[in-house]
DNA sequence: GTGTATTTGGTAAAATCTACCAAATCGGAG
DNA sequence: CTCCGATTTGGTAGATTTTACCAAATACAC
């Protein structure tokens, strides 16, 4: 479906996303006219799902993040539909799996500082119905941030 | 540092890192050259540090991912430069966290699939000298993979 | 208020995007 | 191999966008 030559367009987008359709086409080595319509594929199809700024955390002025280990008390799709649902709307909370493990889900969140934290868990976390245990692993250093799948 | 109108510019690009400076200007409510002039300045000070296309993990044919939880045997530096050197070279690597709790490091790395995990762990992750203890929670499903900051 | 520095909006040339075309390539079927 | 239809390709041109510059407006210190 995805083949040696999308791979490569996206390997690129993935490095720099506003890169010109020519720099694209010039780097994957096509015409700029199949290139484009490449991409142009690939963003219909879904495979390219959006393009996105990086902004640096610390810069902005986020200052706190944190991995949470969440455990949900039952599994009922009740209880489940509604944390995900309330998780999916929460805009502090970046990433949110399910997973193996003593945990239910791993999330992590990202705030101003430890005061919006504080808050994040009292106003949000701990108010989902269903909640049986929460951990918070605080975030003390980004070794590495990214997003680029590695083709 | 970052104000008000700023604000407003990173968290349109978050959403749509290939809007034109037309329709980014428009949306924030500036001149098209006030607004180009903010954005230059937003990436040259590094506050944005780049754009990336957001690629579909499984569609791009990447069906295993994981959360790894890494403790080190011992904390000199030497040690700890040499995991975080290897770990940021490593491209199914996507994230690297050094955290509060029982694991000094948590990871989110994304593969083909279980070989390739298996390889991942054996002839990487296994190598790196001073590792104590390694914990694999695998991803069941992804919630909510997001990049933007919650401006 | 005055002078300086910074930020603003407008503009025009250069670069880019995007839709179209005809030509080239591919993949069977006979 | 040859023909045919289907797909993909490269090229082109008009519309759009980017980008650097200018003069005017605003902010700031004295």
């Amino acid at each position: 479906m995805v083949e040696e030559q999308d791979e490569r367009i996206l390997a690129e987008l993935q490095k720099d996303g506003r890169a010109t359709n020519q720099q694209l086409a010039e780097t994957v080595g096509m015409s700029t006219s199949a290139c484009w319509r490449r991409v142009r594929a690939l963003e219909e199809s879904g495979v390219i799902s959006g393009y996105s700024a990086l902004v640096a955390r610390e810069r902005a002025g986020f200052a706190t993040s944190a991995i949470l280990h969440v455990s949900l008390e039952r599994h009922d799709v009740k209880f489940v539909d509604e944390f995900v649902a309330r998780v999916t709307k929460r805009r502090e909370v970046l990433e949110c799996f399910a997973t193996t493990g003593d945990a239910d889900y791993h999330l992590r969140v990202v705030v101003r500082d430890m005061d919006a934290y504080n808050k994040f868990l009292d106003e949000f976390m701990f108010r989902i119905p269903g909640i049986r245990h929460v951990r918070t692993n605080v975030i003390l250093k980004e070794i590495k941030t990214g997003v680029a799948l590695p083709f």
